[in-house]
DNA sequence: TCCGGTATTGTTATATTATCACGTGTAATG
DNA sequence: CATTACACGTGATAATATAACAATACCGGA
């Protein structure tokens, strides 16, 4: 019943604010990169924003399909896809599925702790794992490009609750 | 072509011994924990050993089959599940793939060092990330399982060839 | 403005990865 | 030997993801 210590997605916040803010600042990161944030991008983004935690491409597909957007998996898939590689979103291989990035405007390696509970994802750019990573890749030789780190385990909300 | 600094699955060494080795330990390991690595598993855990490298589901299924054990998907799982469960696999998710452990002997927080071009992985147990993550972890509240860190990048032989 | 190239979207089809459900056999108990 | 749990095999299907191609929208320069 502890209280959470530091705002996450694990802590109660004003949501619309939350999801506003990121879409505004999503869209300012976009137009100084010269980036496209079409229709069907940014409703990506949206749901993503709005659901608060991971979401699977078919699930997307489906919201998007009700918004009129098509309806075939490819649909989804290239959102996301352009979602991911410009820093707007993560995929969460452990969960086949997206969470939308909260620092889109900070260059960072994600850590995700996600809930098994709830799959609701938190990601936190506080982790200083980078420089132990890169000293160990220097023993083997090996030229690092990206990393992922997740880290499994129970939000403060599902820690009380009886599932 | 600087040599790799240490032995890992991107140096070169004695494979056989390697693998003979491995399975020798697991042996040791599931008689200890009073597990049955029955044929399919043994089988499995071998193929992934003579690898060296992350297979698929699929892949692991064909040479079983090839063995004369079942044709169908639960086969493979099945055997995979259980060497993961057990500590003796781990799942590489990016890859979609299952390797060997090369520390089954050793409770560890896997870090995966994942070549783009050969998908040739080496575990390390060297990274000092737990720490980090357990702090931050304590800040949101949040009660850690599991954890998993894969790094992306090109082993050592690859850098030199054209691909 | 118009043209031509490029990026984006939509669609069909298919590939890849993973699980469910159920029957049969097999091993370890007592 | 009976019982019970575990392991294995099979058929079916679910869930996830990509390939290939056509149609359209955008954007630059002539």
């Amino acid at each position: 019943m502890s209280e959470p210590k530091q705002m996450s997605a694990f802590s109660r916040h004003d949501h619309g604010t939350c999801v506003a803010g990121a879409m505004r600042n999503a869209e300012n990161v976009a137009a100084q990169k010269g980036l496209r944030l079409t229709p069907v991008r940014r409703r990506a983004l949206e749901l993503l924003l709005e659901a608060h935690k991971a979401l699977g491409a078919y699930e997307v597909l489906d919201r998007l399909k009700e918004d009129g957007f098509g309806s075939q998996p490819p649909v989804a898939y290239r959102a996301l896809e352009f979602l991911v590689e410009h820093g707007f979103a993560h995929r969460i291989r452990r969960l086949n599925a997206f969470a939308a990035c909260m620092h889109p405007d900070h260059a960072h390696r994600p850590v995700f702790f996600i809930c098994g509970s709830c799959s609701t994802v938190a990601e936190s750019m506080e982790v200083a794992v980078q420089d132990s990573v890169s000293k160990e890749a220097g023993k083997l030789g090996f030229v690092v490009e990206r990393m992922n780190l997740e880290v499994l385990g129970t939000c403060p909300s599902c820690q009380g609750a009886t599932a």
